[in-house]
DNA sequence: AAAAGCGTACTATATGACTAATACGGTTGT
DNA sequence: ACAACCGTATTAGTCATATAGTACGCTTTT
């Protein structure tokens, strides 16, 4: 059964976007493997405080994108391929990353600096 | 008078947050300094293709953060310190890196990775 | 078989973010 | 003074998000 333990609301961020963030990280870090059981949508809304349509939307999404599989009446569960997990590794890790290094970029950061900042950064606690 | 000839507007990001953004990376550049003209609402409205209101919207928070200054029916300028510029610097950088270290800590990506991520990405050309 | 839980679907509603349209009065340059 | 431009304020419309309530049919468990 995935866990939403370390699950924390941010606000400003769509609810639904968070859990399908959620679980992608999960995915690319391991701890979502293929064929786990996924929370039901109205128990992870009782879990998190907030509708069930709203999981719904997430769960909805996640299966759009054939990560998740539902059949009426019974429960959801994981489903991935080597492929699938570097795909979202490479959509998630690219997409931010390129976002940082253009933003620098036009600050007029240099390589060296962005650098040692990241390898600082990385030792800090703090990580909203 | 600051320059909007490089302003790319991206869809899925408020177009006031754009603008505002387009301005604090400039005056960490260095391109936007103190006592610079800024366009009119109506100029850069048209130039952009939007609504003046948008325009205002960015405006008036620049303005709430002392950023630029505006009397009614006269032009609007730039009033800078080098308290504020290393204010926004290290807002604008640390606020993003943390986030996309904070990210990759999740997905269980180590140190070394993202750096050669961010080495490698640093010199290809698409920054989206 | 019965009960409990499940996925799914639909309608309705409230709210905030974002943008648009318009109007008013002040400032500037000629 | 006058025209052109400016900042500012008000109102309204659109969309995304989130919630609520309800309902139907399927699967699993007892």
């Amino acid at each position: 059964m995935i866990s939403f333990d370390m699950f924390v609301m941010e606000d400003g961020i769509p609810i639904y976007m968070q859990i399908i963030r959620h679980i992608k990280q999960g995915i690319v870090a391991g701890t979502i493997s293929h064929g786990d059981e996924i929370p039901s949508r109205r128990m992870l809304s009782a879990l998190l405080g907030i509708n069930p349509n709203t999981v719904q939307k997430a769960y909805g999404m996640l299966e759009d994108e054939r990560l998740i599989e539902s059949r009426s009446g019974a429960k959801s569960y994981v489903v991935l391929s080597c492929e699938k997990i570097e795909h979202i590794r490479s959509q998630l890790l690219e997409n931010d990353a390129n976002a940082i290094v253009g933003a620098m970029k036009k600050m007029g950061v240099s390589k060296q600096e962005a650098m040692s900042l990241i390898d600082r950064l990385w030792e800090e606690e703090q990580h909203a």
